[in-house]
DNA sequence: CCTTGACTCTCCCCTAACAAGAGGTCGTAT
DNA sequence: ATACGACCTCTTGTTAGGGGAGAGTCAAGG
């Protein structure tokens, strides 16, 4: 018989792990002193707690391990679990692969420029939503203010109360902006005129960045955004949009400091 | 002014995530209603809020955020940071990746043979010890049993007591067996004849697998640690030990169903 | 004005796998 | 007899929140 002490010294690990496991009932000392409480194993139970340490080496979680040596480890069960185990690894493998070329990403810029730059790119999933909106070519960015007053009029008119926070789509740049100047509603009357009601798909991976200020200095943030895209290896997969998260909005200058999002669809190539 | 249902919508974190920020003291609310209690947030702190989620992408804690946060992101203190976590992910993949190939190496076997092998090889780190011991050339395994008299009767002529469990290190096998039997004790009193004192090295990586029963069948278990050693990419980088965890013990077949450790040293080529 | 339903509040318990430490008991060697 | 190390139980803490109870609040519709 060991005392817990010789047991943990053999095999390596805490004394406090072994209490924790008679805890758990997954490694129940032999014997245990009814006076004293001393707990004492037999050498016959090294096997299992070796066992036990080989298959957390797997991976496997504690609640797992009990259950498989509870049922005299069927090689089926153990074959389905460790098939799981290595999906799951392989994804985790993913993900912090991703996560170092964010790290390295922005190690590189702030060695460029030696200072930390006032933008943070975030991933986000967005819901698909229900919008009313006006869509038209534009030659200039300000000229969307009138789709707004065209939007903003006929759903005062038809009493329909959008919810904020209201955006733009850009489906092109070049020659003309083709712009669609969105409010989100909760219900979808027939369209009429040049006012549609449609849903805006939802976006698995959009890439945002807050623009803090004046639209005058947007263009800084669309060439951080798309560095950031580039340089965590992602590419754009549909139009940008541009959410007006200030009350006074709308891309017209009327505010002097709003906040705006720039949203980028993307996904890895 | 929004209140935190709105904020968690726009930056899709849950509303529990907003109230424990709120709780550490990483994003309080700018207004807080003295009445109800109701957390009210200014658009402008959408930027820091935004900020926050890109620093947790990468990995960073809520802590390291907040202290970064409250000394307005110094680009060194950053780049730092960032240094070590990349290290750290570095070392997460490469740990990961060893336990892809356990668990591959431990899937192979089942689908081979179709049944869970029911020996269990755990990696270790080994401590230096210091040990009494004899070495000699042997012509077969059973004969160590006249090394383990020659150092026992030494032992007990000094009234030196051993320290549980002995072992015996296997410097070479061919052509004849070179074999140190070695009993670990706690000082050591100057050498005198076959019987050398002196610390058994320290092992960074131990493989170890538990032998249960007779030792007509211990050839399976070395063949089982060897494949496994080769299957992880490892290879065996010094003299294997076998540790005898019963008390009636030494490689002789006194005890009808001892426990024995097969330990080889390995390292990655 | 009242009701209803959605939103928000605080408070408490839960997570995985132990580690740290307090305060007390036990075993054994001198 | 006493000292010291090993052992016991019990409580608390770790990360970043999640789940839910029970109660109060807000805004819109009737």
């Amino acid at each position: 018989m060991l005392k817990i002490g010789m047991l943990a010294n053999l095999s390596r690990v805490s004394v406090k792990t072994l209490r924790y496991y008679d805890q758990i009932g997954l490694l129940k000392p032999a014997e245990i002193d009814t006076n004293t409480g001393y707990r004492y194993y037999s050498i016959n139970q090294y096997p299992r707690l070796n066992r036990i340490l080989a298959l957390k080496d797997l991976d496997l979680s504690l609640e797992q391990i009990a259950q498989l040596l509870d049922e005299d480890l069927p090689a089926a069960q153990l074959r389905g679990m460790l098939r799981l185990k290595q999906v799951e690894i392989h994804k985790r493998m993913e993900v912090e692969m991703e996560k170092l070329a964010r790290v390295e990403a922005r190690l590189e810029q702030i060695e460029q420029e030696d200072e930390v730059a006032n933008y943070d790119v975030v991933l986000k999933k967005i819901e698909p939503s229900l919008v009313a909106s006006v869509r038209d070519m534009i030659p200039n960015y300000p000229q969307q203010g009138h789709l707004w007053d065209e939007l903003e009029t006929y759903l005062y008119q038809h009493k329909i109360n959008p919810i904020e926070p209201c955006l733009t789509l850009y489906h092109s740049e070049e020659p003309d902006i083709d712009a669609e100047v969105c409010e989100p509603v909760d219900e979808a009357p027939p369209p009429q005129g040049r006012v549609k009601f449609h849903e805006l798909p939802g976006v698995e991976s959009m890439a945002c960045l807050v623009h803090h200020g004046t639209f005058v200095t947007i263009g800084e943030s669309y060439t951080a955004i798309l560095k950031w895209i580039e340089a965590n290896g992602y590419q754009v997969s549909g139009p940008p949009r541009e959410v007006y998260l200030q009350p006074a909005k709308k891309g017209s200058q009327t505010d002097p400091n709003p906040v705006t999002e720039i949203q980028f669809p993307v996904e890895k190539p």
